[in-house]
Order: structure tokens, then C-alpha cells, then sequence
DNA sequence: CTGTTAGCGCCTTCAA
DNA sequence: TTGAAGGCGCTAACAG
């Protein structure tokens, strides 16, 4: 118990070999050039000693890890960590490992850590911006590691990113509550400083132009992205006089909080639960979403694919890195950086029969 | 743009100091041993070059990297990001940073992943283990990096751990029941390779024995801890001949599961939900669980909590670690290793209305 | 107060 | 096919 980890030299020794052929045998790509004998030595010296590599020491050598973090703003919030597991499994095609760190829903942070991360520690980040500036982003990736942006846009960088098409599902949506019949529909809740809320709110705003109505049909309530933003939207709403019966929530918190209000309304004098007075569409589907009383469409985003996207395109932007010459290109001529490149994946509508 | 990254060496050059003095000054600990002026020159230097301490490097030497990792099955699951936030919020006060890994739910992977972690990329790791075996977990910890258990025990592993009380909420919980009038109670789900299973099963028990019932009051129905083991455990309840009307669902997801194939099961002849005639306890309480028609009770684990105990067994340990020494103990008389401590948080009951 | 030196553990030419 | 040697970037003695 409690022995110092074995090293190369101890595997060596052990072994009867030089640190340079244990190194060899134990590296897949160079086991071929060490004698069947020599590698079995050293295999079996390994296993005795329970030899394990020393991350740190290998990467500061190789200058690669074989790791790449994904940085997002929480932990506890199931569309980012659904987006992880979809990094997850891309990743673990090409052998690389996932690390998730948060940035505590601070840009601050979000800067902070990064810059502890990029150095040495991951090949590649994957971030989920905390908010709507990137220009620590892009310091970050100019340095030579590759950031990949998801599910957000910011302001000031110019990266690669792998995003919902949240106009089209925001106008999808949108189109099926006025096929409904619906013609006031507001709008709640949103940060627009943040790229999905303007994008989603975009896409809402062209279907009602699109059927003919003005974009303020609904009496819109914009403001904020979390459960007490929602909660207090749907709280002015009900204060509101002749309030619109279809409401569209910007996302899943404004969503929730919504319903909560609603939840705590109870019921109307005549006995029907006042949930029942409003229909609502919202981006974001969740296993919960059917037990939502007045939620009759989602607009579900495919959180695993938007991960699995930025880790295709981190990938690539490592592997190209690799290939970067030390030179320094003429002066003047700095060699036109790859145009960033914008995946975007479509959301599914969802409808729900109770709502 | 695509400077290498600068080094100590450029500082100091730049700085017009060595590389030692560099180090220093930049170290809030030693940075009093340089002289104003050096310490300025460098840390104008390290500015103007935009220098980040290479952690690789720096942790191949100084052997630390003031970094935890919490090692979970899944990254999806709100308990388990919850736990790791309150580990997160903990280390934040002590300057160590979280990584948040995946085992996969496949001990395989959690060992693999375990071996990777512990050799220098952090300094302590917290586990939830994805299985009923801790050889693996016991071994890492043995070779020198501190490991917690947090929310489940393991065979074969002595190590510290930071657990709900299972037992005590799970006897709430019935007691609950019982004192609404039911004496039928069916326990649903759990797979007693988990203890946390285990222990709830144990808890039910006591509470029903206490009241002089039988322990099969209610026609117990075990087996499995995901949402599919809870639809199908309902399903054979809706099936079988007069099942009793109170249930305790062995955790969320089976609860969830029960939920869903109560809400396909629509409404009675007489127009009633199906869900009317089930009254539903639980552990794990959600956002959501105000929407979950039949849920009368849950008993809340301190998630939070749970993670930020864990979190300052690690801390304890790495930093004991630290006064080891490197000799080793007369033959025979290795010092008898601290007792592995168990934390355990209690769960709090809440009552739903509705349910 | 500062610089010189020597590794941490690993990989990778370069020679043999 | 193997070994010797150097160095990745940093810090911790040890001198000056």
C-alpha cells in the first residue's frame, strides 16, 4: 500500500531494458519495433508493477492529451449535460476523453477556466458561452487551442459552432398554434443579449408576419431565461386584461416557472383549473413535458447531436493543428484562417395531447 | 495569432530576470522573497507576453494540481450534477478546481477512467460508483489519491463516504403512508446490488413492522432503478387483482416511469384519471414533481449537500496526504490507516398536495 | 534578494 | 532492434 507509482524507469529495471524500449513496447504506434521478447518483458514488468502513465509527464512531452473539456455554464441542467454525453460519444470513437468543467454562469469564470484548461490539460474546448461576449474565446483559440462554441453565439469571436436552428423551430412552432386558430400569441420571457432568445423570438415574429398579423399580436412579455422569469411573466399575464389564450415560452425554465404560476392559480370559480384558460408552446422537451398541464408543443432540439457536432469539429480543428507549421508566415501574409464554420441542426415539433 | 504560448523563459528574458525569480513572483506564496521592482518588471513581462503557467508542467513538479474530479455514471441525471455542484461550491473555498468525468454506468470504464484521473491529472476524485464492486476504487486510493465514495457503498473498498440516510427517509416515508390510513404498500423498483436500494427496502420494512404489518403488505414489487423498470412494475400493478392503492417508488426514475404509464392509462369508464386511484411516495424530489399527478409524498436528498460532504473528505485527505512521510514504516507495522468516515445527510419529507 | 542547477516522468531523435 | 541523451515547462534547493 501506499508505494510511490511506478515509473518508466522502475518498468525498465524491472524489465531489463532501456526507459526508451519500455516506451516504445508500451506505445501502440511504436510497439512494432521492439523485439516480441523485449515487449513481452516489458508487458509483463508493467503489469507487476501496476504501471500506470503519467498524464502530466506524457502531455507535457507530446504536447497532446488526448482530452477535450466541454465548458458550460451549470452542471445541474439537463439540456447541457444531454449535449455532454452526445460530446461523449463522439469523442470516444477517436479515443478521446471528455472532461466537463463549469463556468459557473460567469463570463469571468468562463475566462478564467478556460485559460486554466487550454493550457495543457485538453487538446480542445467546447463551449457553451455563459454570456454574450467571446472575445476571451477567441484570445483562447488564437493561442492554438481550438474552441468550439455550442448552442450560443457571442459577440467579438469568430469560431466554429454547432447551434439549434432556433428561427425555424421558433416560426415552426409558432405556425402550428396559428393553425390552431390562434391569432393573439405572446411571447414570454427571453434575454436578448443572449443569440437563441433573438433568434427564437426572430423566428416567431416572421411566422405571425407571414400569416398576416402584426408582430405584437399577444401582447409579447419579454425578459430573463430562468423558472422566476417565467414565473413572473405568467403572473403579469394573469394580472393582464384580456390576456391571449396561446402563450410561447422561450425556453424550458421560462417554461416551467409558467407553469408553476399557473399551478399555484388553481382553480377558476366555476372549478376548471385556470391552466386551462391558456394553451403553450415552448422550445425544449423534457421527460416531463407530458405531465405539463397546458403544454401542447415543444420544440425538442437534439441536445446529443449539437454535442456530437462541436466534437467533430473540435476534432478537426485539432487534428488540422497538428499540421500547423512553426514557420511564421511572411509578414503581411498571415495564411487566411479557415472560415469558422455554423452546423445547424433542426429541432422536432412535439405535440402534446393533453395540452 | 498562433504564437506558441509564452514560457517562464520568455518572461524572464523579457522581465531581465531568471526564470527563478520569475516563478516566484508569480507565486503568491514565495512572491515576497523578490523585490518590488523585479516583481513589477515581471509581472509587466508575463502581462505583455499574456502568460499562463503551463499546469502540466507545473503539476509534474510540484505533484499537485489543486483539481477534484467527480467521477458519475451518467452526466444526465439532475441528482448527480446537483451533487457535483455542491462539491463545485466547496472546492471554490479551498482554491480547487472540479472536473466532472463519466464512467458510462460500466465499472469497466469507471476503473479505466479512475486510472487516467489519478495519475497527475487530479489530486483526489469522489465517485458514484456505477456498480456494486470497489476493488478498482480501493486500489487508486491505495496508491496514493485520495478517493470518496458519495451516494451508493461498495463491496470491497474501505473508503470514505458520503451517503443520505436511506434507511430513516424511506421509514419516513411509509410512516407518512400508513398514518393516511393505507396498511397495503407496495415498494417498487430497486435492485439490491445498490445499497441505496438496499436501504430504502430496509427502511420500508421497519416502518411497516413497526406497525405490525407484514412486510409483504401490499404485494412488493422490486426490480431495477430506471424509467423502464418503473413503467413496466406499473404496469404489472394496473394488471394484477386488487393492488393496493399506496406506493413507494424506490427512486425517481422508477417513479417517472410509474407516472407514465399511469398517464397512458387515460381515465377510468367513469371519466376519472387512472391516477386518481394511486397514491404515490418517492425518493427524489424535482422541480417537477408538483406535476406528477399521483406523488403525495417525496423524500428530498440534500443533493448539495451530499457533494459538498464528499467534497471536504477528499480535501481532509489530500491534504493528510501531504504530511506523509516517504519512509517506510518498520515491517509490520504499517500505520493503521484512519478509519474510513461515513457521512450521512438526512432526507427531508415534503408533502405535495395534489398527490 | 537573485541566479544556477537539477530534476519531475516521459518521449524521441541520433547512434550503435 | 536497442540504448544514451536531451528536453518539454516548471519549481525547489543551494549558493552567491
Amino acid at each position: 500500500m501506499k508505494n510511490r507509482p511506478a515509473t518508466v524507469s522502475d518498468v525498465a529495471a524491472l524489465a531489463r531494458v532501456s526507459t526508451a524500449t519500455v516506451s516504445r513496447a508500451l506505445n501502440p504506434a511504436s510497439a512494432e519495433l521492439v523485439s516480441i521478447e523485449a515487449r513481452e518483458r516489458v508487458f509483463a514488468a508493467a503489469a507487476e508493477l501496476d504501471y500506470t502513465a503519467n498524464h502530466a509527464a506524457r502531455s507535457l512531452k507530446t504536447r497532446s492529451t488526448r482530452t477535450v473539456a466541454v465548458l458550460a455554464p451549470e452542471f445541474a441542467n439537463d439540456f447541457f449535460m444531454e449535449l455532454a454525453e452526445g460530446v461523449e460519444r463522439e469523442l470516444e470513437i477517436s479515443g478521446y476523453m471528455l472532461l466537463v468543467a463549469s463556468s459557473v454562469n460567469s463570463q469571468a469564470e468562463e475566462a478564467k477556466r478556460l485559460a486554466l484548461l487550454s493550457r495543457r490539460l485538453v487538446d480542445g474546448i467546447i463551449v457553451i458561452p455563459a454570456g454574450p461576449r467571446g472575445e476571451h474565446l477567441q484570445a483562447i483559440s488564437d493561442r492554438g487551442t481550438p474552441v468550439v462554441l455550442v448552442d450560443r453565439l457571442v459577440e467579438g469571436a469568430h469560431l466554429d459552432a454547432a447551434l439549434s436552428d432556433n428561427e425555424a423551430g421558433a416560426a415552426e412552432l409558432t405556425r402550428a398554434l396559428l393553425s390552431d386558430g390562434f391569432s393573439r400569441i405572446a411571447f414570454v420571457g427571453g434575454d436578448v443579449t443572449i443569440s437563441t432568445a433573438r433568434e427564437r423570438l426572430s423566428g416567431f415574429a416572421r411566422a405571425l408576419a407571414e400569416a398576416g398579423l402584426p408582430a405584437d399580436a399577444g401582447s409579447t412579455r419579454l425578459g430573463g431565461m430562468g423558472i422566476e422569469d417565467g414565473h413572473r411573466r405568467m403572473d403579469e399575464i394573469l394580472r393582464s386584461d384580456d390576456p391571449p389564450q396561446a402563450l410561447f415560452a422561450v425556453n424550458l425554465l421560462v417554461h416551467l416557472g409558467m407553469q408553476r404560476r399557473l399551478l399555484e392559480a388553481g382553480k377558476d370559480a366555476d372549478g376548471r383549473p385556470v391552466s386551462d384558460r391558456f394553451v403553450l408552446a415552448s422550445f425544449d422537451e423534457t421527460p416531463y413535458s407530458p405531465f405539463l398541464p397546458s403544454c401542447r408543443y415543444t420544440a425538442s432540439q437534439d441536445a446529443a447531436g449539437l454535442g456530437a457536432a462541436a466534437a467533430r469539429l473540435v476534432l478537426e480543428r485539432i487534428r488540422a493543428r497538428g499540421h500547423a507549421t512553426g514557420f511564421a508566415a511572411a509578414p503581411g501574409t498571415a495564411p487566411a484562417p479557415a472560415e469558422a464554420r455554423i452546423v445547424r441542426l433542426g429541432t422536432t415539433l412535439i405535440r402534446h395531447p393533453r395540452g
